[in-house]
DNA sequence: ACCATTCTTGGGAGCGCTCCCAAGCGTACG
DNA sequence: CGTACGCTTGGGAGCGCTCCCAAGAATGGT
């Protein structure tokens, strides 16, 4: 038998580990990965010299071997990384942290700018190898999904670009939500709901306010155009939606915002106007983040159930890569939608 | 001239770009790791060649043979993520993000739970070599940065554990931070001035312990020590600490709280035993988070750069992994502190 | 014109692992 | 008791790259 070589420094290498177990490379590998095709007494032997060794595999090396990185990578539009950040990208990660945590699979964190960006990325995310990509907080019109349905990489999107998304999906239902909250103003007996909106290039937006519409349109109040303000997801731009609300309808007596940030500036403007919340007019919000809590009066808002979005598409993300290298080329694409919560506070 | 070898599918290699340009690997990857040891003509035809190609290098071939891996970890401890979380976590995130933007370096993002997977952890992260480690929101009892300090990984700390730090570190002054927020409250008229501090096995709670003191003792106030109510950071622990000072000083007429939401649950205590912000009692926060600038009325508090932070942080640990990797063992371990600045609103 | 340097260059060796083939053994069946 | 098959096993080949050595080309000095 040979002596295990010695090596000066660096971390025990699988063939020492072999060695040590007086097995072959080839077997102490089957082990490791958890082939069948082993003895128990063999699987034994190597499993101790794993433990005396403190054996922990090269990733490097089998990643060249392999042809696969047990890595994804978590792709995060970084212009939108701020105005989306409040819970949403802490909640998305500790989802995918957890989803991951009994794999082997490594989290890659990718700040992706501008558009131009975004499209060397492609290249570079099939070229450094990970097995898939998540997809958080796409527009319309980005175009990395496409590139990597192009390039065959695995990818989950959070959300979707638009009701024909191509790509596996996990989203939020949006819909329902809205549904939930403007059932729940007429409830209250309100009668002019008014609504600010996300952007509507953004499919969840949209989606926000055909619940609004709908459930509006449910109840037999008026579908006047004119309680539709559009904006952007910002404080500044809720206020400003507020504004116009109210010298369009003076007499509205609820306001349904499709974000909490935009219901605070929409607070705001309400308070200036001599307005109470909820006395006079009350308000909603969407995401359930800690301006809704912290709120005053503390806000009604629809939670998202992010973090689970996060576990989800990670799974999602998972299987796909696994139905790819075994070569179940199952066409179905996932899309997932997880249900919202209407969290009544003081505010409606 | 040997004709490029056509390969089926995969992404070019090495090996055929420098077919292509009609030179050797090795010149190829002279050039294309910058090597000053080449003719300005060959350059250019390698270059030339990647460009057709489309080359890009393979990570993992290049990690197996270089011994190094061009990617750092960010290990948040997952416990505390979510109170952290506010704006920190992806603050921080955006800053590393910023400062790895024109560099190959990957971002590698791990949750490590408690202490024990925290040990296994470094193990990982020394097999699994990454080139360096940023540590982030780390408690006085962690045994991860020792570890990692044993195991000779670079390694950045964000923050402090204590007064003696041995590692690289990045922190906020934290001292000065609370200092300039009780100063102000002094200069406002208050006397009897609280605080209400965070878990003191963070150093950085302490320091603004320190903070407060100092600014106490300066202006000849009373340095009673009822006025000093220890909490945990949390809402609910800064509304008990509340609670505890009205008791002991009913009279006190501003408090500072060692982050905004312990000053949060403050005003609600405040709020509920009938007292006035700022009229009655002053409040002032730390974090400058969106708790703050949405809190009624609008929350004085000490903001941190925590994005600069962040981006330090990684230049600090770049220029510490080209130390190492170039010999240069210079001992000199950069402990750096950056200014706090003071958000003044409502609240004071 | 010749030799010593320096600059470039090609390509072998090897990083640690997975994949796979062929060999060794054991067993069951005819 | 012989043959065929299945289970284990060892180890060669090769993943794409960096490192480094030695050879060739170019340069400069005398």
């Amino acid at each position: 038998m040979a002596a295990a070589r010695v090596r000066s420094g660096g971390r025990p290498t699988l063939e020492e580990v072999a060695a040590r177990a007086g097995v072959g490379r080839g077997t102490a590998s089957r082990v490791i990965n958890g082939s069948p095709r082993v003895s128990a007494q063999t699987r034994e032997a190597v499993e101790a010299a794993v433990a005396e060794l403190g054996y922990v595999p090269n990733r490097a090396a089998r990643a060249l071997a392999g042809n696969r990185t047990d890595a994804i990578a978590l792709v995060v539009p970084e212009s939108e990384t701020r105005f989306f950040a409040e819970p949403y990208f802490s909640d998305i990660v500790r989802g995918v942290g957890a989803a991951l945590a009994d794999t082997e699979m490594q989290l890659l964190l990718t700040l992706a700018g501008n558009d131009r960006e975004r499209r060397r990325l492609a290249q570079y995310l099939t070229a450094h190898r990970v097995d898939g990509v998540l997809l958080v907080s796409v527009h319309a019109d980005d175009p990395l999904p496409d590139l990597l349905e192009q390039l065959g990489m695995p990818a989950v999107i959070s959300g979707r670009r638009h009701a024909a998304e191509t790509l596996p999906s996990v989203d939020s239902d949006n819909f329902e939500g809205a549904r939930a909250a403007v059932d729940h103003l007429i409830s209250r007996g309100r009668r002019t709901i008014a609504t600010i909106t996300g952007r509507l290039d953004v499919y969840g937006a949209q989606r926000r306010l055909d619940g609004y519409r709908k459930a509006v349109a449910a109840a037999g109040l008026d579908p006047d155009e004119r309680l539709i303000a559009p904006a952007d997801f910002s404080e500044e731009g809720g206020a400003r939606a507020m504004r116009e609300l109210l010298e369009r309808r003076p007499d509205v007596d609820a306001v349904f915002a499709a974000s909490d940030v935009m219901a605070a500036g929409a607070r705001q403007v309400l308070r200036e106007s001599g307005r109470r919340i909820p006395d006079d007019v009350a308000l909603i919000g969407f995401d359930d983040s800690a301006v809704a809590r912290h709120m005053d009066p503390p806000l009604t808002s629809v939670r998202q159930p992010i973090e689970e979005m996060g576990r989800t598409m990670t799974r999602v993300l998972l299987q796909e890569i696994a139905n790819r290298s075994s070569g179940d080329a199952t066409q179905e694409r996932p899309r997932i939608v997880l249900p919202t919560e209407l969290v009544v506070r003081e505010s409606s």
